[in-house]
DNA sequence: AAGTCGGGGAA
DNA sequence: TTCCCAGACTT
């Protein structure tokens, strides 16, 4: 198959069975296919719809994203992990709007230049909202292009994800770009999946060497493991006397980035001394049960301690990025998953 | 080139 | 349990 029939193979298939009631298609707008790719960024499509739901409701437009506060951003991000991309999103609406009025480039370079929009994810925007033709490289194109042309090595490698750029500009065809595209992703969701492909019903079945070779399941090549490191952290759930919890913001960059949680000592680092100094008054501190929390390269196990009727200095927590969290009408901050979690199970 | 960034779905 | 998902960014 030269490039040419694979990409009407791949087109005529799409035009029978690809995906076209995704809830970013209707409307395709630049705006919507943006929000859509930075969400999917690492993660799967049933996980991101109810969070695309709320967001676009929240903010139909890039002018109303740029015009919102940072912490609703956040919160509206709460429990869809990387809180990069909302804070690159929102700095990228505020760009956009700023410097291009609202109007997004269509150029690949222009389109890179935004925070949190890569290579892959540029394309996308270019391909499918903007009738631009430029090739993407996502977890599903690389998995369909590596069986195909049976390329060895995991695509985290450097002269792996190389060659599967390389295969995925001479593929991409200069019409129907934007069907060719999501036909693509489509095909890697669908039928070339990681496990179990269902390559009978593949338009590339004839072509695939990975397929003739008996193995596609083994492409892409995986990612070498190692055994995830483990830590562990105190957190002090504090509540004043009217059952309020005080929380404090992270900071912008580094670990849940941005979000509010609870004071949290790392490691074994002594949290008594920290409570005498700031806390004049309060109960027993009663444990609660841990909880392990597994990030992508390592594993924390949280040791929750629940301290009752706290007083604090109120001018304190006023200039500090602390604030007193009320269960009964919560403020629209971005938390934690297992902050989150932790709240949930507090008593009123 | 390797490490940092979440959370959850699926096998 | 283990893997990895519509990756980008920093070091």
């Amino acid at each position: 198959m030269n490039s040419e029939q694979f990409q009407q193979a791949v087109l005529t298939w799409f035009d029978q069975y690809g995906r076209k009631d995704l809830p970013w298609q209707h409307p395709i707008t630049p705006y919507r296919v943006w929000l859509s790719e930075v969400m999917l960024q690492q993660t799967q499509v049933s996980t991101v719809i109810p969070y695309f739901e709320r967001f676009v409701a929240t903010f139909p437009t890039v002018h109303q994203l740029a015009e919102a506060e940072l912490d609703q951003v956040l919160h509206l991000w709460t429990g869809l992990g990387y809180y990069a991309r909302a804070r690159n999103l929102h700095k990228a609406a505020r760009q956009l709007v700023e410097q291009r009025d609202g109007e997004f480039p269509d150029t690949l370079e222009a389109m890179e230049s935004l925070p949190g929009v890569g290579r892959s994810t540029a394309g996308a925007i270019l391909s499918i909202a903007q009738g631009v033709p430029t090739p993407i490289l996502d977890g599903n194109v690389k998995r369909v292009l590596a069986r195909y042309r049976a390329i060895e090595g995991w695509p985290g490698r450097s002269a792996v994800l190389k060659q599967l750029w390389q295969l995925s500009e001479h593929y991409t065809p200069q019409h129907r770009c934007a069907d060719y595209t999501q036909a693509m992703m489509d095909l890697g969701a669908t039928l070339c999946r990681r496990g179990k492909p269902d390559c009978q019903r593949c338009p590339l079945r004839s072509d695939c060497i990975a397929l003739a070779q008996g193995n596609p399941q083994d492409y892409p090549g995986s990612k070498p493991k190692k055994e995830l490191p483990k830590r562990q952290c105190r957190m002090l759930l504090l509540r004043d006397p009217r059952g309020r919890v005080l929380l404090r913001q992270r900071p912008p960059t580094g670990i849940w980035g941005g979000l509010w949680s609870f004071p949290q000592f790392d490691e074994l680092q002594p949290w008594e001394p920290w409570l005498l100094e700031h806390c004049q008054q309060h109960a027993d501190p009663q444990p609660l049960s841990p909880l392990v929390h597994t990030f992508s390269h390592f594993q924390l196990r949280i040791e929750p301690l629940l301290i009752e009727g706290v007083e604090l200095d109120d001018r304190r927590v006023a200039e500090a990025s602390e604030c007193w969290y009320d269960l009964e009408s919560p403020p629209q901050l971005g938390l934690a998953a297992p902050v989150e979690r932790l709240l949930q199970q507090l008593p009123r």
